[in-house]
DNA sequence: TATTGTTATACTCTATAACTATA
DNA sequence: TATAGTTATAGAGTATAACAATA
């Protein structure tokens, strides 16, 4: 076979070069179906690139909440990386139990648990960042920096709308 | 809560207003990260619209490049779409069961089997596609039409590179 | 010998509900 | 009464391996 497609250990990494006709669908220039496969091919590729740290990224974006020095409680975590907060738990167990993160009850709500980096887990961080960050640049090379940033631009008015903005009518009551 | 979280039948619709600090953290510029939330909320408002006609937005993509004329064999179905060719049998199975499709033997090579759409199937997949249309216009209302477009013309590149564009190196000896 | 589709199976991810401790 | 976190469990999504038919 002339292309081979890579498989990792939890996550199939897509031929980079699908046959041409597909390419030029309807459906190939459709958004929500661009955003799957760009997102397979960019979170499988950083899967791969996390593996060296024994990470994912999952675990990986709680340990870089943590190391920003935002103080998030599991709530919090949930809502913003999309996770159930019954996944958030699991999460900070596998961070907790590597010595990466701490619970600590927020002294204003002594519900809330805030998670904190150690020092091991700021090391942690700090490498697993770079290997991502290299992925990444992999997984973009076929943008100029320009149209990545234009990229991030667009991507976060999508996907991280303005509290203010336009009602937004994402979520509601026809949902 | 002022914010509820709207549950669907499979898929968490995000709260669309996360807290200010978190929109403005490192993590909220990272890429890979914006396409996981993005992907999140477009697939699952689409899933949401597409439940009125039972249809989820994976089989709903089969159906599409089948009602596209290019006779596409599950083999490139799985390749384009990113599923495992075991989970494309399992939505032709599906689309066949409702009388949408047909599988029909490649006479060229007959080990392939071609995914037809029927006359049912292509009423389906109209009613279908107004349906996930009206939903990508609501999860993308925040973009003009410029910037929409904008945003399609990106994500085609880093999705769906072309075949003797520079190495692509998604996959390769490094994987 | 290699590939397409198929089946069965296992594993990961995600969602649901019930519980506790705090508020 | 309500919310944060926890646990257990179930369900959806995805991957792996073995097989039949065809090349």
């Amino acid at each position: 076979m002339s292309r081979p497609t890579t498989r990792t250990a939890g996550e199939v990494v897509p031929d980079p070069a699908p046959a041409d006709r597909f390419r030029h669908s309807e459906l190939g220039g459709d958004i929500p179906f661009l955003l799957a496969r760009a997102r397979a091919s960019t979170s499988g590729a950083a899967n791969v690139a996390l593996e060296a740290v024994g990470l994912k990224v999952r675990a990986f974006s709680v340990l870089w909440l943590a190391c920003e020095g935002l103080q998030p409680s599991q709530r919090e975590l949930s809502e913003f990386l999309n996770l159930d907060p019954s996944q958030i738990v699991a999460l900070v167990d596998e961070l907790e139990g590597r010595g990466a993160v701490t619970r600590q009850a927020d002294p204003r709500d002594r519900r809330q648990r805030i998670i904190t980096p150690t020092a091991a887990g700021r090391r942690l961080f700090r490498k697993a960042h770079a290997l991502a960050e290299a992925a990444d640049d992999r997984s973009l090379s076929m943008l100029t920096a320009d149209e990545r940033r234009t990229l991030g631009e667009l991507l976060v008015r999508v996907a991280l709308p303005a509290p203010d903005g336009p009602p937004g009518r994402l979520s509601g009551p026809g949902g």
